[in-house]
DNA sequence: TCGAACGTTGACACTTGTGTGAAGGGAAGG
DNA sequence: CCTTCCCTTCACACAAGTGTCAACGTTCGA
């Protein structure tokens, strides 16, 4: 599909797309007359990739993380160097103490609203 | 405590409590001679707000949702408007979203390392 | 008492990363 | 042809973070 789809099936603008791309996250095709040709999958890589920058990480471990996270088909186990593994141990670590800072203030939060509707 | 203890015991730099407290995230006691007075549980404080903006919210919205988190003991639940209540709810939904997010992409990861990890 | 270390405000500048707008030009299709 | 989509590129906006300098007051120990 052409940008232009992907950026209404995504919501995100066609050129937030191509600065995407710049930043190394997404590797269209291209059609012969230079226009970006986007697989079907591309739409959930999107997707991920905005719930990605939306939860504060940089394009550049996203880029690094994104591998091995899409094309479950694709996962090349083989070429796993050490260096590769350690940093996804860090990237691992680095998402879950996000996961539980976040975790945490949504439930202090939940907590609030129950305690406010208790007392309504 | 003075701000250089505070900055010591948070890892967190001068430059960057005065800064927080320019964005209204934090608003320490002042000594008669005008030095910042920052009470104990700021320390905490202070790292949870460092973990909210390195998982990607704004200072607007940490802003906002603070006295909601901090201080137990000062819930103070009658003055909650509907606008907060409705803005809480908002933030409660983003909070969760982002946390799901983070926690499927570092399970992915987990994944990952653990496929590696059994073809080694 | 003198000086070092620490505190105050305010300002200026500059970086990094993300997000956007617009100009100028080519390609597709009614 | 004319509209719409796409292309590239330049430039800018905004938020967070950071360093530094000035000019000045306080604390504390030697």
């Amino acid at each position: 599909m052409k940008i232009g789809e992907l950026a209404a099936r995504t919501d995100v603008p066609t050129r937030m797309l191509r600065y995407y791309e710049e930043q190394g996250l997404l590797d269209p095709d291209r059609t012969p007359n230079g226009y970006r040709d986007y697989p079907e999958h591309l739409v959930d890589r999107v997707v991920q990739i905005r719930g990605l920058l939306d939860a504060g990480l940089p394009t550049r471990i996203i880029r690094e993380i994104l591998p091995c996270l899409s094309d479950p088909s694709t996962i090349h186990i083989e070429d796993a160097s050490p260096e590769l593994i350690a940093d996804l141990e860090r990237y691992h670590e680095l998402l879950d103490s996000r996961t539980r800072c976040l975790a945490r203030n949504r439930d202090a939060i939940a907590a609030y609203l129950d305690a406010v509707r208790r007392s309504a």
